[in-house]
DNA sequence: CGAATTACCGTATGTCATACTGAAACTACT
DNA sequence: AGTAGTTTCAGTATGACATACGGTAATTCG
């Protein structure tokens, strides 16, 4: 575990692990990683308090002994999408330091698809963002990228690649990479050829087909790599 | 109760507007207007079906006559955001009809801020997606583009208009402006300067700052200005 | 060993989406 | 007109949900 998220040190008994009182039967990491996998599996829609209490074996309302509601276990769900995000190491090149750091967020938010939507919900102070910003700030700038620029590349890249998650998962990770296939060759069976003689002719081969890894690298690589000194 | 004002042509087959049995009180119009009404002045999550019933004065289950389900009326009021969503004119530059395209795509979207999390559901297969992209295929191949270049191109703006709104909803338009830049300014008024001496000094003014919209059109321009014939 | 402390969890409340059912309002046919 | 047929409206009912409350159980401390 590379970064600390708790800011909160108790001051008082720190190192006494034991207190007075009846001993808990969970931990909070335990309640939020079985979260993660009961959405893992049954999808986020099918978390309930009820639920996910007697996949724990406990009752419902020892769950809010650990959160104290339901926003807010949802909300350490998607924090914790991000807890082993790192930013990758300083190389000689700072565009594919970012865009490595990208690839990673990606990765880290397509590990648990049915969590990615939560990206859009705005809560997701995403955790240590700053510590990354901060450091490929500093890549970039040593690279010859302005301060702006770099910022507006950060900024970017993160709009493109929470927007290109978004869009994949429903598409990809929802369901079989089969069903997916399948999918796309039906929507366009179903169209006139002769109101849509692109997409159902030489557009058809770079829509279903083309996998969602390179198209997410061909977007990635136009916010990246033709910012700097050497832009068009 | 206030008489719908709704233009109620019926394009179907026959030209009979009177039916026999008990007319209707309101239009399938009217009542995806008033939900999308009330999401805006009260939130997505505040939208229920006795609250909508009660608002358009009639009783809850009224409301399964025009919609087959809570999530059916949800998807119409995803519909209705991009209902008026065109293709710009083709100019002389693709590059303006695509941007402008992507333009508009976001400002639809963030004319209700509140319903913008629901491009992340996947269930938003936007109607008429596919004549705004045979229209621009057709204009980006006249313009030079390659069709897997072009489609590419199209895939990832769309990401990144998605994301960026996405992102921008909860921090600026859920929100005034005056808000938004207090809480910017907390936020990086907290951080050790040491730690962070670029956030805290020379990106500070770009932070917080600067307009969304031109953070918007940075990243738009990255992507589609630099692809085509002459990209880098 | 009792008292204090802390966690567990059965029960209760109010809200939700929605199925069912019969009343209500209109047209069409006689 | 009147009645039959058709369609919509809306009250009630059901089961699930998030969560407040309060009693009970398990532990440590004096």
């Amino acid at each position: 575990m590379p970064t600390n998220a708790d800011a909160g040190a108790e001051p008082g008994p720190p190192s006494t692990a034991r207190r007075a009182g009846r001993p808990r039967r969970l931990t909070i990491d335990t309640v939020v990683n079985e979260a993660i996998r009961h959405a893992d599996e049954q999808g986020l829609t099918e978390l309930t308090m009820p639920r996910l209490a007697r996949r724990l074996g406990v009752g419902t309302m020892t769950l809010y002994g650990y959160v104290a509601s339901k926003q807010e276990l949802v909300d350490q769900m998607a924090s914790a999408l991000f807890a082993d995000l790192t930013v990758p190491d300083s190389g000689d090149d700072w565009r594919h330091q970012v865009s490595e750091y990208f690839r990673r967020f990606r990765k880290a938010a397509l590990a648990h698809p049915s969590l990615a939507g939560l990206l859009a919900n705005g809560r997701v102070t995403i955790p240590a963002v700053f510590d990354h910003l901060e450091t490929l700030l500093g890549a970039m700038r040593a690279g010859g990228l302005g301060t702006e620029d770099a910022v507006r590349l950060f900024y970017s890249s993160l709009c493109f690649t929470i927007g290109e998650v978004q869009w994949e998962v429903p598409r990809t990770h929802a369901q079989s990479p089969a069903a997916y296939a399948q999918q796309w060759h039906d929507l366009l069976a179903a169209l006139d050829p002769r109101a849509y003689p692109l997409l159902t002719g030489p557009a058809a081969a770079h829509l279903g087909t083309v996998s969602s890894d390179e198209q997410f690298e061909w977007g990635l690589a136009r916010i990246i790599a033709t910012a700097g000194p050497h832009r068009v």
